[in-house]
DNA sequence: CTGTTAGCGCATTCAT
DNA sequence: ATGAATGCGCTAACAG
């Protein structure tokens, strides 16, 4: 039924071995016969069978990308950097610092356009798999790529905050390093045994609430993401870490809450009514009567909505809100907007990741930019051994920060008209 | 070094016949046995081995997804809900119609707590592959995935509008579907042997811009996408054809261009100063001195800031911005802000798919609301063979249309203040 | 340079 | 209900 090596062979007038050689392309085949593999290969619409050829060389192209959002564009840009760099060959990526998405093609491609299916020339199946965040999927999906002998995994983006799954994510780090395949973590923090690129939230995060503090601003409220997350408490740690660098919190000049027909009625929760895992609630509240003033909640915009009004309804004399990330940070900005306040002019705002929207938004977003796809570049390279590791398998990625407009003077300082 | 089932079979003490039955789960096996095995595979940390296993069973769990840009929520949502259709046994999704984001987990899981990874039981490895909107990628991904004996393959999103793809895309699918790989289509026209579940966009579309025409306006700017989509022809095709039902365009009473300091100069590209494919140009223009007001351009926020500049240059009379996706419609409104235009007072504008931020834009935006989910997650159970075909193996997704707040009447028309 | 030989690890007959 | 044998399609030594 389906045509097999054999089969070329067969027509191609060799053996089976020769037509595998002039396919894996890595041993010297005399260009006659070479020729006449390949219209055998052409003529019968070949394709190699991936698992046998897997069973029988022990490893296989396969290289898998755990993200835990798919439908999230900062997933979306590091998942795509790395699969840009799974081509054949040497790169063909030009490194430009805003090649944000690929031009047409890309290097990944088989062995020329007359062999739809026949060659190995090092394409890698680069392929991403959805954990939505949660732990057992992530060590579900390793177990599915284990299985596969995949060639390599990279995960990208925060991971559970949680002993108990470090640990046993780092027996399967070392299960799958020790089965051949190579891990690179990228946004995450280290595991042993697999190179990591790790993202700087502390000092970002640091930075960019220190800006917020030579603007003036003294009572700042914390958008937090989820809990249980690594990349959340990094942040969080970075934003206590400037606030306390700085000494307390003043109670400041308080504003009153707001004038108008929105004084009196804080907004719901935006549009749908769902429940959502980690929405603002009291659990990490802050102390009564001081700060800091935090609210953890999901990752999306709904949150950053839910949580900017819980925020302002504790305390209405908040000036600046810095937001877990961009998208939150946006909803924060159109729950401030239904309440009748001005950014930055009545509070500001900050977000983090520079994601693409973040620059076009109104006003634009004061963020940390990631170098998302550049690190995901990188991670792609590591995972297919393409580029020296870092020294001691770990290397910091710089955050640096994007000041734009949603970020001023609080009001009535000095400065502001 | 690594672990087989022989392995495992010594250390039950039975044969591997055994082992391989009570892991495939379909043979009836003494319980006795069954639990001496699966002890011994707990105690071994046996994982199958994938290739071993598709090889000599004929067939492998892969499932694979592919998407134009993995970066774009439009694809990330549909990928996301495929997946989350891919676990063992029967669906645990509820079909909410909301239900966005699985809940946590999802229904992939491996056999049970205890078994990481031995159990065959019908979980599938559901993968995305990123295309980057290129032909020549999108084959060679099928041809990768072929070569893996991939149990099914879903293509998401447009397709090349080009015959001489079209053609080789058909016989790829004939000889995927020809080797046993279930192909399905979601959001795309259909193709002969494959599942389809295409989306009105024709429909859509032309009722959104007879809502504007209802509205009053008769001055439309389009901003389409990419001359090589099919998605951008139909969604152009049926705002022309809602154009035509109503009679030729006529001038309307023109607006003065701009007052006040943004009236001289039209803002220039956004950020970025890096070329697009299908960047607005003049290849698509419109019959000079007549309508229909169309410029192409790329699915991105970008390439609707520029479009817009570009249409309010050329006939500085529109009322109403008819954008490809919401994603170039808030880029549009972006330009209309920088140039001093308010929304929808000055121009209305409209989207189309109706991802998540589009309610939260300021201003809400009108748009047409494709059910990307529900469509990802009935492909997605297409895919296995879970759902029955619908007739002729093509089903045609409602499109709705969704005004909000991005949408009023022309100025000085009945109805303004 | 090319052909021959021997598995890779598992699923599946067929026996028992 | 279980074991023994066979082969899936390919690659990797080994010859020649």
């Amino acid at each position: 039924m389906t045509v097999t090596l054999a089969d070329v062979a067969a027509r191609a007038g060799v053996s089976a071995a020769t037509v595998s050689r002039v396919l894996s392309g890595n041993y010297p085949v005399a260009e006659a016969t070479r020729a006449r593999v390949l219209r055998a290969v052409d003529d019968l619409d070949y394709v190699v069978n991936g698992p046998a050829s897997a069973l029988a060389a022990a490893n296989s192209d396969l290289v898998g990308i755990l993200v835990n959002d798919i439908a999230d564009p900062f997933f979306g840009i590091m998942a795509g950097a790395i699969q840009a760099e799974m081509g054949g060959g040497p790169s063909t990526v030009s490194a430009g610092a805003e090649a944000r998405s690929m031009p047409g093609g890309g290097p990944l491609s088989l062995s020329g356009p007359s062999l739809p299916g026949a060659g190995t020339s090092g394409e890698k199946l680069a392929v991403v798999c959805n954990t939505n965040g949660s732990p057992a999927r992530e060590l579900t999906y390793l177990t599915l790529l284990q299985r596969q002998r995949a060639a390599a995994v990279v995960l990208t983006g925060s991971g559970a905050d949680d002993p108990e799954h470090t640990e046993r994510l780092a027996a399967k780090v070392a299960k799958l390093t020790a089965a051949g395949t190579r891990v690179v973590l990228c946004g995450r923090p280290p595991v042993p045994g697999a190179l990591t690129l790790t993202f700087d939230n502390r000092g970002g995060a640091r930075r960019l609430t220190e800006h917020l503090l030579t603007l003036g601003h003294r009572r700042i409220g914390y958008i937090a993401g989820p809990a249980d997350r690594t990349t959340t408490r990094h942040r969080l740690e970075g934003h206590l870490a400037a606030l306390a660098a700085h000494g307390p919190q003043t109670t400041g000049p308080v504003r009153p809450v707001v004038e108008g027909a929105a004084g009196a009625e804080i907004p719901m929760a935006a549009g749908r009514a769902r429940p959502r895992r980690g929405s603002a609630d009291a659990a990490h509240d802050t102390a009564p009567g001081g700060p800091p003033l935090v609210v953890h909640g999901a990752y999306d915009r709904a949150s950053g909505y839910d949580a900017a009004c819980e925020l302002l309804r504790r305390e209405p004399g908040i000036t600046a809100l810095v937001a877990a990330n961009d998208t939150v940070a946006l909803g924060a900005c159109a729950a401030l907007r239904d309440l009748g306040l001005r950014i930055p002019h009545d509070v500001s705002v900050t977000g983090f990741d520079d994601l693409p929207f973040s620059a076009d938004a109104a006003p634009a977003l004061s963020t940390v930019r990631l170098p998302l796809y550049e690190a995901g570049a990188r991670a792609g390279r590591l995972a297919l051994g393409r580029e020296i590791a870092p020294p001691g398998g770990v290397a910091m990625i710089r955050a640096e920060l994007m000041i734009r407009n949603s970020t001023a003077p609080p009001p009535g300082a000095a400065g502001e008209l």
